[in-house]
DNA sequence: ACACAATTCAACCAAACGGTTAAACCAATT
DNA sequence: AATTGGTTTAACCGTTTGGTTGAATTGTGT
């Protein structure tokens, strides 16, 4: 038996959010072009409008794939163990590498934050619902285990992501200004992502460390 | 003896820097547009080009200012106390308010990070200078007092800036989020922006803390 | 009051922008 | 081969955009 092979219309749409994935991480919502976001596609500016629709809705296919896969890997990583502590350092690990899906995700999310969200579609609340809940399930395990102190875990996740965020966007921004002010900047502000996981790592299990155990 | 009057110059610049601060902060740098940011002035466009110059220049007087100011604000705040911990506290206390100039600094910087820096000019790596060092300083002394442990500056500077920033910048996002999912949020997504400094204070202090002492 | 410099203005401009249209092309079915 | 439906295209379009210009207005000094 044949398995009915994929349309064209899903391959390409497929194709256009890719691209888009990437002009929008780098430009923002505004700063992208529907000119832009068709030429990195490979496809007719129009045959963008087809298959998917208007710029908002190329952004709102972009934000909602990009929030799902972040909530699916992070989900995923975080399931494979049981034990509370296990769980933030993957939960961590996902932000603090950088790879994949998350390099658009750091950036389009930074900006629509930036932008009081004006830009985010329904859809994409559910996504952030999810990632919260990974979080907030493992700190209140750890919590009834006595591991950690009653903390407010959206706090919690506003350090891991904020700070993981921002690190790995602004690389840019520390390379350029060590060049012009080495007084500044030394081995601390370059360390590799995998390192900066496993300081807030250290630093996020320090804090929510129960001592009086 | 009369001291001349401020010239026309500088008040009708001042009026253009501090309106482009809001529209800039509003719908960052694509978003904006020269007539609004004339409009939001009170000037006619050709006045904006004529005081301050074009789009990019208008943004780059505004972030530089917006920096200057935060780095003046952090750098006051901690040199008004000796304790390295309560320098800590008032640090973190001014991104904590999100008040006058930060409401600026924090969706500029966020969206400027996010664009890996591509507007930043030259002459606001020195004021982040003065924010990475106003931070380092506590850190260092609090570990030669004892006090702290070894950490990595830089990413403890994330952590604070970052949840901060992105605590503040988020509200529309938690407001709006939670009308249409009750589900998903409580009330420690509402603690006031205080209550917010006070959380990352007493974590990031734990984070930190020397307990071998 | 006058002259000159500084400042602001209304109107204008070419290019860029997001979006549209009818025709051309392609794939599948009969 | 013809038909039909799906997909893509080149060309087009009205509006918006950042920037400019010469005239008008305002400020300053003598």
């Amino acid at each position: 038996m044949h398995i009915a092979a994929k349309s064209q219309h899903d391959t390409t749409a497929d194709t256009i959010i890719d691209a888009a994935s990437e002009v929008f991480a780098d430009k923002g919502y505004e700063g992208a072009r529907v000119d832009e976001l068709a030429r990195a596609a490979g496809v007719n500016k129009a045959t963008l409008y087809y298959q998917i629709g208007d710029k908002e809705a190329v952004y709102h296919a972009v934000i909602t794939r990009v929030l799902a896969r972040t909530a699916d890997e992070v989900c995923a990583a975080v399931a494979e163990v049981d034990e509370c502590e296990e769980k933030i350092r993957r939960f961590i690990n996902i932000f603090a590498r950088n790879a994949g899906n998350m390099r658009y995700a750091a950036p389009i999310m930074l900006r629509e934050v930036a932008s009081g969200g004006r830009n985010l579609p329904e859809s994409a609340i559910a996504e952030m619902g999810r990632l919260l809940g990974a979080l907030g399930e493992a700190l209140r395990e750890g919590e009834r285990s006595g591991l950690f102190r009653p903390v407010n875990e959206f706090m919690v996740h506003m350090m891991i992501v904020g700070s993981l965020m921002l690190y790995s966007a602004n690389e840019p921004i520390r390379r350029r200004n060590a060049e012009r002010h080495p007084e500044i900047y030394n081995e601390q502000h370059f360390i590799s992502n995998e390192e900066a996981g496993e300081q807030v790592t250290d630093l996020v299990l320090a804090a929510i460390a129960n001592n009086k155990q």
